[in-house]
DNA sequence: TCTCAAGGCCAT
DNA sequence: ATGGCCTTGAGA
């Protein structure tokens, strides 16, 4: 992907340069005395504070505020015809597109921004929206990859090249600083480095050169150009989610400037801070929306329309840290324009890939952090997310199945580590919770950098809230409790709610804001707060201010101290959960919210006293130290309760009505299914098989296994980096179109699927290779009946994997058009290929069904890291072992311990794809599965 | 008609 | 920039 600056890019940034300006005019106009006016401009984000000055962005680099301006007023549901459609609260849509287009000074500017959103304003010059926009605009980008990967192929044929390996190229360059060649078939940290080289020079705005690349880099870096933005339209394929849908707006604006800015991300500093994109709740409500939508449409074919517009989004947030300082801008989400302009533009043309230190962060950005908790890009931005899938996320340390065996009554785990919270070994303990917000307990930020990485299970209403309302959490310490004004952040027993709440109301002790335990006024943004908190949040989202911690993120915040740090009390914000789509982007007084955006609140205005009949006895004595705060929570939590599954997943709930009404119902309906289905629940058979055949359904095995063009790219008459990168964009399409099919996908939101995805893909391609070689491949048994796998017949096994590596080194040379040596083969793939036959021949041995695969594969990418998984995923993923469970000991009821087998396995799956990760060499497992012909 | 949660105003 | 107070307007 490049960022090289285009007419469009430029267009539409003058255009929401001007529409910005409109804005700030309708401020001016609507306020008496020009407050706005003067509020929006001196509270832009590039004046972020004199506080602190590093917060202050380069000019020469694209305001954030604009983008949000921009973004704003992109994906505003006043602007355009979009919204009416999109199952938006018609009252927060229609009433307000008339309001705006009154507002607008004439009919041109509406036009303009209506012409944004249908993906024809990118041009502004192309005149009114055709309605075959989409597909123009869908093309557009295709173009405009195809053409920045080809000027970057024309790049490459100008060098000379030097075949240094059979599958090695090294560009004929100065002398390498790094003396050591890289391996032909593996990506070495000496090309790390040459990739932070490569991002060190992209940053001076001059064009990089590294100095050797192998087959893979060279691959990596063409596919950077294109693979981002088709492979974003894999996440959003089949967005378009009906005709009358006329929407599907910013379209190649979108994807290009979502890209954009993605790639910026990658590489920019903001003050020497390394951004994190963070997400944003609108931000990952639209993109959620629009994969929700899509999950109704499978069949497209990529690179289909981007998803329209169909929700306000609220801007993504990035997390900036260096030295400890923590900084946070405001960014776009997908549909504002970056500017090319940037000297980080020239980003987009360096191949963001493993030795990226933005997008590698498992092992650089979260090193002291979680493990594994690499930053979860936000749907929204999946031209990154999609891109780097497969080539630089993943690399987090620590997966381990094993605390899913553990959790399996009567299953120890065997090999690999066991996880725990709080454990070391990289991963950095949960200790803190973000429910205190910066409060003093919050002494590792680790949950915090997951929070704003996107794992939206840290948030209230995701997690805590789901679990509160599951009455599951009640001491455990885990998840948010709800803060106490004293930061001691120890959760009442919940069945004391009641009596605390009556004993408040008696007394009528005033409420507390749950942010700074200064008077609270009322329900504010979705929490009980403060007038001060409350107008302080107002303004942070309405004018996207930067705010930096010159500590460590974890200050205080009480009445006294909330002024103090403005990035912890916007972050306790956040934690207790203020909702940003609560900040209208129109400004309009009075009324209410929409229910889409009431439904985000974790406090309902009709604040209901619980009735006496059904209150709980008091069991336990208040704590001490409970006050008005941690009550007014409490009854947040009894209202949540009270209102059951309804608030269990607002999110999803919410975002799935914002684009595709008529299956809120039907989630609902799962919703409660999901609820209803306990840790212990046991299916039926009868359920157990039904479960099964839909995932076996969604699977599609033979084409996730396999390459259907598996002759073309053995043909040697293209480039090879076309040909890996046709792969890898096979790869990206088919794990996200088997992610959309999944039956619990519209349970997690977008952003989970990524993240899984993002951890889990390599496992799920030897899961799925293995598998596949098992079930399709040669049923060749070993001669022993040891289901451990052992290689108790290394006869047996070495001419398994002489016959694999035989596979390889034709399947190479064929590609390459060059003979492999087989010792060159052994030393780059020679392991890879051994753990993988390991488990191919373990599931041969054990006769593994297709049940069971598609159980094991879920099981297996529901596995979090370090055991941290969210309760959503332990739901989802308890209930698909339980399913497996009850599958093996239905079907084989001689064979006591095969579910133990199956699951103890998993570890040696983990093992075999680490080894794919570090190699870089995805493609193998392709390969290996070429000569099955089932 | 009242409630309440938005945004706005303006003194600090 | 903050925060107390006011206005506004949809929903109960």
């Amino acid at each position: 992907m490049t960022l090289t600056s285009t007419p469009c890019d430029l267009s539409t940034m003058s255009l929401f340069q001007d529409l910005k300006l409109k804005r700030r005019k309708i401020d001016s106009r609507c306020s008496s005395d020009g407050e706005s006016i003067a509020d929006t401009s001196t509270s832009s984000p590039d004046v972020a504070g004199p506080a602190s000055p590093s917060s202050r962005l380069d000019r020469s680099e694209p305001s954030p505020g604009l983008i949000i301006a921009m973004d704003r007023m992109a994906s505003s549901p006043e602007c355009g015809s979009m919204t009416t459609d999109s199952g938006q609260d018609p009252n927060d849509a229609g009433d307000r597109v008339k309001v705006k287009e009154e507002m607008l000074d004439d009919k041109k500017d509406v036009q303009m921004v209506q012409g944004y959103e249908n993906g024809t304003a990118s041009d502004s010059k192309t005149g009114p929206s055709s309605p075959s926009s989409v597909t123009a605009a869908a093309v557009a980008v295709a173009a405009a990859a195809a053409a920045a990967a080809a000027q970057q192929q024309q790049q490459q044929r100008r060098e000379s090249v030097v075949m240094t390996s059979p599958l090695s190229c090294v560009v004929k360059s100065p002398p390498p600083s790094h003396s050591s060649s890289p391996s032909p078939l593996t990506w070495s940290s000496t090309q790390q480095s040459q990739q932070q080289q490569q991002q060190q020079s992209s940053r001076c705005n001059t064009p990089s050169a590294p100095d050797s690349m192998s087959v893979t880099q060279q691959y990596q870096q063409r596919r950077q150009s294109v693979v981002t933005s088709v492979s974003s339209a894999f996440w959003n394929a089949g967005t378009q989610t009906s005709p009358a849908s006329t929407t599907s707006g910013n379209t190649a604006a979108a994807a290009v400037a979502a890209s954009a800015a993605a790639s910026v991300l990658s590489v920019c500093r903001i003050n020497g801070v390394r951004p994190e994109l963070i997400g944003g709740a609108g931000f990952a409500s639209a993109a959620a929306a629009a994969a929700a939508a899509a999950a109704t449409n499978t069949d497209m074919k990529p690179p289909a329309a981007i998803p329209p517009r169909t929700t306000r989004s609220a801007p993504t947030v990035i997390m900036g840290e260096a030295g400890g300082v923590r900084t946070m801008i405001w960014s776009s989400p997908p549909g504002t324009v970056e500017q090319s302009t940037s000297p980080a533009s020239t980003c987009g043309a360096v191949p963001s890939t493993a030795g990226s230190p933005y997008w590698s962060s498992a092992s650089t950005w979260t090193s002291n952090t979680s493990s594994g908790s690499s930053p979860s890009p936000s749907p929204g931005v999946s031209e990154e997310s999609a891109a780097h899938l497969l080539l630089n996320l993943g690399v987090a340390a620590g997966h381990d199945v094993t605390s899913v065996i553990s959790h399996m009554p009567g299953l120890r785990p065997i090999g690999g580590q066991q996880t725990s919270v709080g454990g070391g070994g990289g991963g950095g303990g949960v200790q803190g919770n973000i429910g205190a917000g910066g409060q003093q307990s919050f002494h590792v930020p680790l949950n915090m950098e997951r929070l704003w990485a996107g794992d939206l299970s840290q948030l209230p209403v995701a997690s805590t809230h789901q679990m509160h309302a599951l009455n599951l959490t009640a001491n455990t310490g885990a998840g948010w409790p709800m803060a106490s004004p004293n930061g001691d952040n120890k959760p009442a027993p919940v069945n004391t709610y009641h009596h605390q709440m009556e004993e408040a109301d008696e007394q009528d002790q005033p409420m507390v804001c749950m942010i700074c335990d200064d008077r609270a006024t009322g329900l504010h943004y979705g929490i009980i707060t403060c007038e001060g908190c409350k107008g302080f949040f107002k303004r942070t989202v309405q004018n996207r201010r930067i705010y930096t911690c010159i500590a460590e993120g974890t200050c205080e915040i009480t009445k006294a101290q909330r002024n103090r740090c403005q990035y912890c009390r916007f972050k306790k914000c956040i934690g207790q959960g203020m909702v940003l789509q609560a900040v209208r982007e129109d400004r309009m007084p009075g009324g209410r919210n929409s229910g889409a955006v009431y439904n985000l609140y974790k406090v309902k205005y009709k604040k209901k006293r619980p009735p006496k009949n059904g209150q709980v006895k008091m069991e336990k004595s208040v704590p001490s130290n409970t006050t008005a705060s941690t009550m007014t929570a409490m009854k947040t939590e009894n209202q949540d309760n009270n209102s059951s599954i309804s608030t269990l997943v607002n999110g999803t709930i919410l975002k799935t009505a914002l684009t595709n009404p008529s299956e809120v119902v039907y989630l609902r309906q799962r919703l409660d299914n999901a609820v209803s289905s306990s840790r212990d629940r046991t299916f039926s058979i009868e359920a157990t098989v039904n479960m099964i055949k839909n995932l076996v359904d969604c699977d599609e095995f033979q084409d996730i296994a396999t390459l259907r063009n598996m002759e073309d790219l053995l043909e040697h008459n293209s480039d090879l980096s076309a040909k890996l990168m046709q792969i890898g964009d096979s790869i990206v399409y088919k794990l996200v179109q088997w992610t959309k099919r999944l039956p619990f996908y519209l349970e997690l939101p977008v952003e989970v699927h990524t993240r899984l995805l993002t951890h889990k893909w390599h496992e799920l391609l030897v899961l799925t290779t293995s598998a596949y070689q098992a079930i399709h491949g040669p049923q060749k048994i070993w001669n022993s009946t040891n289901i451990n796998g052992d290689r108790n017949d290394d006869s047996e096994f070495n001419q398994e994997v002489s016959h694999n590596l035989c596979i390889l080194q034709n399947c190479l040379s064929s590609m390459m058009g060059k003979p492999i040596t087989m010792d060159q083969l052994r030393q780059d793939v020679g392991v890879m290929v051994e753990k993988i036959t390991h488990v191919t021949l373990m599931f041969r041995r054990v006769k593994l069904r297709m049940e069971e695969y598609v159980c094991l594969k879920v099981i297996i990418m529901l596995t979090q890291n370090n055991g941290n998984t969210t309760s959503e995923l332990e739901t989802i993923q308890e209930r698909y072992t339980s399913c497996l469970k009850t599958y093996v000991e239905h079907t084989f009821p001689m064979q006591p311990n095969r579910l133990q087998d199956l699951l103890h396995r998993l570890p040696e799956i983990q093992s075999a794809a680490s080894l794919l990760l570090e190699s870089k060499m995805f493609y193998v497992p392709f390969l290996l599965n070429s000569t099955i012909r089932s």
